[in-house]
DNA sequence: ATGGTTGCACGGCAA
């Protein structure tokens, strides 16, 4: 099974990119987040077009988004609301007999201090409170997949300069700290630094304002495949398609491959 | 130190 997790930056301004990513890739299931659309103008009829028979979508206008695109049949489908929030950012479906989580954490906004930054503070609750949620609750014992845009990039690695992003939110000590608690909520595995090793440059977002993205590079390792510890073995591959960045119009965020047996 | 771009929706906010 090929899972791709994508942040589209607006599924609507995306279709022929999908296209394109479909041809290239054949996903079987396929994780949206940034729709940026409500439900009913979500474009249904496209993703079916391509073969994506099973369709859940969690939308709202303008802002945020997920949605899970499937060849296989989709079961259990629900939405996880966080903070008090109706913001449309967890959406849950089980896929083969894996429940697959696609999320997308607030970035957090600018300045990376939960006093003088509301969004800041949200990103650390929204951490906290899915960690407490994954360690305190009973998921059953579905093998589990969690996947998305968390806006984190942990690693020394994950960010173009480890020096000059420790105080750029999303790369600042607190939030890999949540972050790093996240993960150890059920021992969720990196999937995608099982095949790229940390010693190892990787991104999968570049922001619109470089004047050459590819060649100033600025990355951050932002989106994330995650496996309960029982699916590891049966990971066979992950990658990062960074010439998706180069498409037109582009999103920001690139996609994110991983297969399993 | 600052400003740089994009998307939604059509002004300003979020990323």
């Amino acid at each position: 099974m090929r899972l791709v997790t994508w942040n589209v930056n607006s599924v609507r301004l995306r279709i022929e990119a999908l296209q394109r990513l479909d041809q290239a890739l054949r996903p079987d299931v396929l994780c949206l987040q940034e729709t940026k659309v409500v439900d009913p103008l979500f474009p249904r009829d496209a993703l079916l077009e391509l073969g994506y028979a099973h369709l859940a979508v969690s939308g709202m206008k303008g802002y945020n988004g997920v949605a899970i695109a499937s060849r296989l049949p989709l079961e259990d489908v629900r939405t996880q609301s966080w903070c008090d929030r109706e913001d449309c950012r967890h959406l849950i479906a089980t896929v083969d007999g894996i429940e697959v989580h696609c999320l997308y954490v607030p970035a957090g906004g600018d300045i990376p201090d939960a006093e003088l930054n509301p969004r800041f503070a949200h990103k650390l609750a929204f951490f906290d409170q899915v960690a407490a949620w994954f360690r305190q609750a009973d998921h059953g014992d579905r093998p589990k997949v969690l996947l998305g845009d968390l806006n984190v990039a942990p690693l020394e690695t994950d960010v173009w300069s480890h020096k000059q992003m420790q105080k750029v939110v999303s790369h600042t000590p607190v939030e890999i700290a949540r972050m790093a608690e996240l993960q150890a909520s059920l021992d969720w595995v990196d999937a995608v630094r099982a095949f790229v090793p940390p010693s190892e440059r990787l991104y999968t977002w570049w922001s619109y304002r470089a004047a050459d993205w590819s060649l100033s590079d600025r990355g951050r390792r932002l989106d994330h495949v995650w496996v309960t510890p029982e699916l590891a073995p049966r990971l066979t591959g992950a990658l990062v398609i960074r010439e998706t960045r180069g498409w037109l119009p582009p999103s920001d965020h690139v996609p994110v491959v991983v297969d399993l047996v």
